[in-house]
DNA sequence: CACCAGGCAAGTA
DNA sequence: TACTTGCATGGT
C-alpha cells in the first residue's frame, strides 16, 4: 500500500515516516507557550527560540497577563536571543492585544472559534502572516490546516512535485486537496519536510544523492 | 570568514 | 504589480 501509493504528497509523507519517525514537534507546555514560539521562530532556528523562551520562563513572564504587563522593550530584553527582538516584541504585544480584544485574553477562546474567524483574526494582526498563524492554528489549537514554510517550498519544487513559482495560498490548497483532514498528520508532515530540508535540502550545498526523497517524483 | 535560520512588512520603481 | 531591504542573535 505504501510502495504503490499513486498520491504523490502521501508517497513523500511514506517515505520520510519511514526515515526518519515521529518528531514530536511543539510539544509546548501550553497554548501560551507555543504561541510565543510561533513568532519568535519566524526566520530563526529553532535553538535560539528555546534560550528566549528559558528566559520568559525563568522570570515567570510566560502567561498572557504577565506578557501583557510587560513594557515592550523590557520583553525584547527577555526574547533578545531569538534575533529581530525589537520587531518581534511588538508583533508578540500585537498578537497579545488582539487576543485581549477578540478573546477576552484567553488564548483558549481563540482555539475553541472556527477555523475560519481565528484565522482571519490572526492573520489580521501586524506581524502574524499566514505561515505564523497556520503554525498556531494547527501546533496550537490543533486544527486541520497545513503550515507552508521555505523548507517545503525548496523540497517539492526541487523535486518537480508543485510549480517553482507556486505561492503560500496554492501550495497549502494542494497539500490539503491532496491529504485527508486530519490534524496530527499535517503536524507530523510538516515537521518531517523541515528534517529532510536541513538534512539534505540546504539552500547552498544540497546532498541530493543521499535524500531519502530521490526518485520520488516518478 | 561566510552562510544560514520553522517570516513579515515596508520601501522602491 | 514585482522586486528589494530591514530586522539581529547564535550556531556551523
Amino acid at each position: 500500500m505504501r510502495q504503490e501509493q499513486t498520491n504523490p504528497f502521501l508517497r513523500v509523507y511514506y517515505r520520510l515516516v519511514d526515515h526518519y519517525g515521529p518528531q514530536g514537534w511543539w510539544p509546548g507546555e501550553s497554548g501560551i507557550e507555543m504561541i510565543v514560539g510561533a513568532v519568535l521562530t519566524q526566520n530563526t532556528n529553532w535553538s535560539n527560540v528555546e534560550k528566549a523562551i528559558q528566559n520568559l520562563k525563568d522570570a515567570g513572564m510566560l502567561s498572557f497577563s504577565s506578557l501583557q504587563d510587560l513594557s515592550v522593550d523590557l520583553l525584547a530584553e527577555y526574547i533578545r536571543p531569538s534575533g529581530y527582538y525589537n520587531i518581534k516584541a511588538r508583533r508578540l504585544k500585537n498578537l497579545l492585544q488582539m487576543i485581549d480584544d477578540e478573546y477576552e485574553g484567553e488564548p483558549t477562546f481563540l482555539f475553541e472559534d472556527s477555523l475560519e474567524t481565528s484565522r482571519e483574526n490572526l492573520l489580521a494582526v501586524k506581524g502574524v502572516g499566514p505561515e505564523t498563524a497556520d503554525s498556531i492554528l494547527l501546533y496550537a489549537a490543533g486544527k486541520p490546516i497545513f503550515v507552508i514554510d521555505t523548507y517545503t517550498h525548496r523540497v517539492f519544487s526541487r523535486h518537480g512535485l508543485v510549480a517553482e513559482e507556486s505561492d503560500y495560498h496554492t501550495l497549502q490548497q494542494e497539500f490539503m486537496d491532496s491529504l485527508p483532514e486530519d490534524a496530527p498528520l499535517f503536524n507530523e508532515y510538516h515537521a518531517l519536510i523541515v528534517a529532510v530540508a536541513k538534512e539534505f535540502c540546504a539552500k547552498k550545498k544540497a546532498r541530493c544523492s543521499e535524500c531519502p526523497l530521490q526518485g520520488v517524483e516518478e
